[in-house]
DNA sequence: CACGCTTACTCGTATAGACGAGTGGGCAAG
DNA sequence: CTTGCCCACTCGTCTATACGAGTAAGCGTG
């Protein structure tokens, strides 16, 4: 428990009107907007700040949980609490599902990631045919039951997004989508092959904190939002026939979006 | 302090491995999911829950924080805690841009709030010159000094979004643009009226916890992310002529694009 | 050298108590 | 009836203490 070294952080305003632990956030929040603390870096122990601001240890730890909350920095038990890391965002942009890109054996995520010089991998494989929710229904023009897909991708080991895609039954039933491995392409190069021809795909986004759920299966850090993603596939019939709702960890991605101004 | 409804929540499990004040943060979770606290409703106060589990008052404060930072709860200094009502979000077009849109007097924001039956007004606004960052000077092609429009959104008295445009000096100076009020249609109507017609806009998205600054402006409650925008118009000669910095509170915005298969 | 133990340091959980400050209802004085 | 005060209840901040549990390095034993 080696004395902080002076000047990294400065004292506290007894006259401030801000709460102490406020200010202990304050001082922190600098340091690392300032660089005094990288990526990675531990910060000073909870000990450490103690002896340095003369306070109570509940009151550092109420300074970390403000700046845990912001998503700034992690605490690991044994270890200390570290800036957290930027991971890589992956790029997701508008022509990602142009017909072109369907041509390959091998998904878009692999393909990307691959290029990208990082390990993907799609694990949680579940397809299995289930009551359409409320709001799948709707959006899928009142089908009752639904071919439900559930994957989750994860890049380095990390998983960083979880979706599932529905599918009216009398689409999908008995096709290659209703497999685990729908084939090159993806279900997208599947469904045109049983002649639903794409024309244009909604999506609807939105970003909200995670339930426990999802912070499970993203293994997400505190302060990390999700992005909430539903996309519904028309074909030129106008008919939707796919509905893919998906939860990304926010931190890992960035969502990209041409718009014509016509 | 009257004694809590026996059923409405049940006991803790000492066996469990699970720390009591997330025991206590489920339980209330999952009564708020179930619709047994509805919106806006008052949780049991934290001398309630003190009573009603046997625990010390700073492990049900422990069990509030987790259900704030999930967004899901927010205390009121001084009346109790309190289910967080969802705010009706405005959804935002992928052809909100589109040129049919520009004809009328109003802004976009106010003729959609109005039609939506809220009240929409618009303050902070500042307009200036300034030097450009790193960044926003990359995305309009290495330009220095830029004029800076900065303007706060509310619906209903609630902030909802902080937009920051920068424009070129070459194209802006000394045109309505540089005015605080550049007329009917905004800016992109008078791009088009100096000669520079929209071709397309880029929109990249991120969600991340808001800053300090950020919660201030926005007055945004604890466990409420925000989405960040950054769009980019290009004339049809294919020259970005402006950028457009946008920090919406994800509790009120739910974006949507549509994207061609082709 | 390899293994396991000890030990120091770290954060996690929980208790008990104290005072401050915002809110809102009730009551008493005008 | 109205005004203003008091009080009960609420969350906010802070202290002090205790024990548990994960981590990592050092040290001694086999």
């Amino acid at each position: 428990m080696s004395p902080l070294p002076s000047g990294l952080l400065g004292d506290l305003d007894p006259t401030s009107d801000r709460a102490v632990f406020r200010q202990i956030a304050d001082q922190l929040r600098e340091a690392i907007d300032r660089g005094r603390f990288r990526e990675g870096e531990k910060l000073p122990s909870e000990a450490d700040l103690v002896d340095h601001f003369g306070v109570s240890r509940m009151t550092v730890r109420n300074a970390f949980s403000i700046l845990q909350g912001e998503g700034l920095v992690h605490a690991e038990h044994g270890r200390g609490v570290f800036v957290r890391p930027r991971p890589p965002v992956r790029r997701l942009a508008s022509d990602r599902f142009a017909r072109r890109h369907r041509e390959q054996g091998k998904s878009a995520f692999i393909v990307e990631a691959d290029a990208a010089g990082s390990h993907p991998q799609v694990d949680s494989l579940e397809v299995k045919e289930e009551k359409a929710s409320q709001d799948v229904s709707t959006r899928l023009g009142s089908v009752r039951r639904v071919l439900a897909r559930r994957r989750r991708y994860l890049l380095d080991g990390r998983p960083v997004e979880f979706a599932t895609s529905y599918l009216p039954l009398d689409i999908a039933r008995g096709t290659p989508i209703a497999e685990p491995n729908p084939g090159p392409g993806g279900i997208y190069a599947r469904l045109e092959e049983l002649g639903h021809r794409l024309d244009h795909f909604d999506e609807e986004i939105r970003a909200r904190m995670p339930s426990p759920a999802e912070v499970k299966t993203l293994r997400l850090a505190a302060g990390v939002p999700v992005i909430h993603l539903i996309r519904t596939a028309f074909d030129t019939e106008g008919r939707p026939v796919e509905v893919c709702d998906t939860v990304m960890a926010a931190d890992a991605y960035v969502l990209s979006y041409q718009l014509p101004a016509t």
